[in-house]
DNA sequence: ATGGTTTTTACTGCGTC
DNA sequence: GACGCGGTAAAAACCAT
């Protein structure tokens, strides 16, 4: 038998796992891998030691299926105001059958919200986790959505979509942002269409975002390079001095904290390549040179 | 749709290890 | 020769209108 070891470390960077039950996985809290993924059994959850209880104890339904929200397991009841043997009910049964009809209906309906907000917050936390963000920023997400879900604003769009979204939402509400094409790479849907969706619900829920500040990304970045503390420090100050001028409007925050990063190793004798800061923050080594140059003359 | 701006792509020469 | 770097030019992506 195997032994569940909650307390493991990441073999990839030592941050702490944690167990996301909804989905079996085991998640890094900081870099975001997926260590192990639980097998789902789908065979009888009892045990048969010999075919005569094997026979008692088996059962027998159809297999549950996704594509319905109940996944196929509740139940209708026909319109016809008939009995099981097709002879006419009397108006006092038919009352009867219209009321249970729109109860179990009612009962129905509020179920497949919920499984819709089920899944939906499923992926919400599937996206959040995957990208290593923490618990406070996963539950903005959530609250968000259910906001977008509250005001009607999913119809024409997929729950990813959306769900997504609102974990890009809130990383950058929370001061902790993902790029877009972050995004993009752990979810089901194209950049654009998560673009599309968060700009959506970011109008209609009157989120008060503001654009990314560039500074926001450093720790991050730094933190993958290891690059050393001197070189964050200047990092930053450089971006203080530009952030908010005009010469930050325009430009992608990723791509400016890349070259701050660049443009204070540059200063020092463990100077970091372009290709190397390229490839953790998303940008080309064209975008770096750009603007690295800029930083240095201010200051 | 259009035009202006930024980013990417592809290709280049130069210097260094 | 491989690598890091800077440059150019043109394509592509993005955004406001």
């Amino acid at each position: 038998m195997q032994s569940t070891s909650t307390q493991s470390l990441c073999p990839e960077c030592d941050g702490r796992l944690t167990t996301n039950n909804g989905h079996g996985e085991t998640v890094c809290e900081k870099c975001g891998l997926v260590v192990e993924e639980k097998a789902i059994d789908r065979g009888p959850e009892w045990r048969a030691f010999d075919a005569q209880e094997n026979n008692q104890k088996s059962r027998v339904g159809m297999p549950t299926t996704q594509m319905l929200h109940d996944k196929g397991l509740s139940t209708t009841i026909g319109w016809q105001n008939t009995d099981a043997y097709g002879n006419s009910l009397s108006s006092r049964q038919r009352k009867k059958v219209q009321r249970l009809r729109k109860w179990n209906e009612r009962y129905r309906t509020r179920n497949s919200t919920e499984r819709h907000l089920k899944q939906a917050l499923g992926e919400v936390d599937r996206v959040a986790s995957t990208l290593g963000l923490p618990q406070p920023a996963r539950e903005t997400a959530s609250v968000i959505y259910r906001r977008a879900h509250a005001k009607d604003l999913l119809i024409g769009r997929s729950i990813e979509a959306v769900a997504t979204a609102c974990v890009y939402a809130a990383a950058r509400q929370e001061g902790i942002p993902r790029t877009l094409d972050e995004m993009a790479t752990v979810a089901r849907v194209g950049r654009q269409e998560i673009g599309r969706a968060y700009r959506i619900i970011a109008t209609e829920l009157g989120l008060a975002i503001e654009p990314t500040n560039p500074i926001a990304y450093l720790p991050r970045f730094s933190s993958q390079l290891d690059c050393s503390q001197a070189v964050h420090r200047q990092a930053r100050d450089h971006l203080e001095s530009v952030v908010g001028t005009q010469y930050t409007s325009g430009k992608r925050p990723a791509g400016l904290a890349a070259a701050a990063l660049y443009a204070a190793s540059y200063e020092t004798d463990k100077r970091l390549t372009q290709q190397e800061i390229s490839n953790v923050a998303d940008v080309t080594r064209m975008t770096i040179r750009e603007h690295y140059r800029e930083l240095l003359d201010n200051g």
